[in-house]
DNA sequence: CATGAATGAGGGTTCATTCAT
DNA sequence: AATGAATGAACCCTCATTCAT
């Protein structure tokens, strides 16, 4: 439509941020058009609705998440490097895309009730069934415990990854990588001291 | 300040569910008040606007969790112990107040920037008070792992425990206790078979 | 309707103080019931509705003050006495009903306009042609000016009459005969010093 | 603020009829919007508020109407004249913006207690000055009676010049010129023949 | 590309009024 | 006589969206 997908793609990482910060129904067109530098009007000119600039995001942010994602389920690791590579992946996301994750985090549910962001569900379902996997083949493979309730554990897992979106931010003192070791070892290993009576 | 504190309880019940399932801003006043079969002016005999609502909702979350915080914290028990009792208070808080605690999780960062949320950020620091310190005194004493990153550690904890509140239903199939059962297996001792290769 | 006659009075002294103060449109019925320590409902045992409640303030002091007029008229004076009586009777008014007095100055013009005030209207015209024939009676026996503009007088007179209810505080420094003296003056010799050069 | 300042006074003026007419609080920003022809929510592309379109309208009178006066006062008249030439601006000034006028005699007393509307409160301390002060000096001078109550005369003097606003029409028999004169004939000289027994 | 001006729906809220108790 | 609770209409205002320029 718009013959500078440049100035898209500025506007679109302009709009995310102003959504991550206020919320997506909290946040008025008007609102991004200010960040922008342009008036609410003029917003038309680049995208059909506030709908589709956020789906444009979420799109943005799942098409790459699911091509990093695939790349690591094709390579056939073992389980224990599957989580491996999948966590860090996630934290890398969160560094690149920061707020696109953030709105996936605290407005994915609601939105994805709508037919429009129908492909929220179907990627939810995905993750879901990727990491069930995982989780289960590890088990069966013994790397991981055998009386782990693995739905509980999925949802722990998936939550606590995304939400690092809320409170990361890109340059501070963490890397991602740093971040996803940290978060493993816990995960894996656990925060207790092993022999400890 | 209304004599019917009973009708204040079910209409602020009726609120906070709508709020959890549809988001704060989302959520019209007429909407709630279709949910409680009057119309949107009728709530305001009852309540001084839609703030009030929320307000009220998380203040009575929060007073009741840190009732049972701070018996847990007075008790002064090891580390793990103060740990396994915090965590397990949060879940059945989920368990007893679950819209509640999905309105704090999802709403409380945007409603703590204003003069009268301040309540809320509050207690967040309070929060993140306490868990900082037990996780130190947990080092301090030989039972968690020398090596954590606290705040990391903190943060994660944190959003894990709170972040259930947006699946846990109720009468499902896991108690509250049995969900703090799993969870800390996860986080102490984690999800890894100890002696894997 | 009500049984007990005083009560309204006190209801109505009441209302007509808050109605002067804030203006007709600006005050609630709460704010009366809160003034006169009840319920907003609770007016509605004794008045029919917000309408009728200034309509009986307006009825009472046009009663009144058209009882005194009348026996001003009746007596036959002639223009000067005649005027100096109805000036002196108006301040009087202002004396004993102030805040309905108010009332009738700010909100008759628009009050007028409907119906169920079609007897301010009426009111108005009356006195109207009261002043209008005293003014040129006045004229014609050589008592006033005989370049007097009646209509603009009759104005000017009428206004500067009534609007001293905005400021007139029963008990001051004046009393209302005092504070018709001085306005007689005024208005009949004027404020210049007679042989001024 | 709006680059289009002729639409923006095309709307005030509208709303100034309409305020004048009606009365400020009964007066809804619906009805404004149908007399200017367009809906309700069009108007705040043009004002922030009801209450800005008020002040906008107060602020315009009082800044034209005091850079009349302080011409008037920095002449350096004598009282007399400076009394006439004071009257004669304000009926010009009724003339020019009636409307505003209007809504100032009526609404600025409830306005003026608001914090938004200070300027009211302080304009009219500065007109009470100047009166007062005019009226001092004639006396002083031997211009007006020795005998005066100064600050009666001066409330007679404001009320009934700013009132003729709620029945001046311009374009109607009297030009703003001939009613102050009819006006100062009146306060100066009185309505009495002078020699009359 | 962007503006200026408007639309129409819906937002939170207030209010006069009603009525069973 | 008065309360407690509710109604329904209207209020001021915000918003996503449109479109001629």
């Amino acid at each position: 439509m718009s013959p500078s997908p440049e100035r898209r793609r500025e506007l679109l990482a302009t709009a995310a941020e102003v959504f991550a910060a206020q919320g997506y129904d909290a946040t008025s067109v008007r609102r991004i058009a200010d960040a922008a530098g342009m008036l609410a009007g003029s917003l038309y000119y680049h995208f059909d609705s506030k709908d589709s600039i956020v789906e444009e995001i979420l799109r943005g942010f799942l098409d790459e998440l699911w091509g990093r994602y695939d790349t690591v389920l094709a390579a056939g690791h073992e389980p224990r490097e599957t989580m491996r590579a999948l966590v860090t992946e996630s934290f890398r996301e969160i560094d690149r895309h920061g707020p696109a994750v953030a709105i996936y985090q605290k407005e994915s549910k609601a939105l994805a009730a709508r037919e429009r962001f129908a492909f929220l569900a179907a990627s939810q379902r995905k993750f879901e069934q990727t990491w069930l996997t995982t989780l289960q083949e590890g088990v069966a493979a013994g790397a991981f415990r055998a009386d782990l309730d693995i739905r509980l554990t999925y949802r722990f897992v998936r939550d606590t990854v995304w939400v690092a979106a809320s409170w990361y931010r890109p340059g501070g003192r963490h890397s991602p990588e740093e971040i996803a070791r940290e978060y493993l070892a816990m995960v894996l290993d656990g925060i207790a001291q092993p022999h400890h009576p």
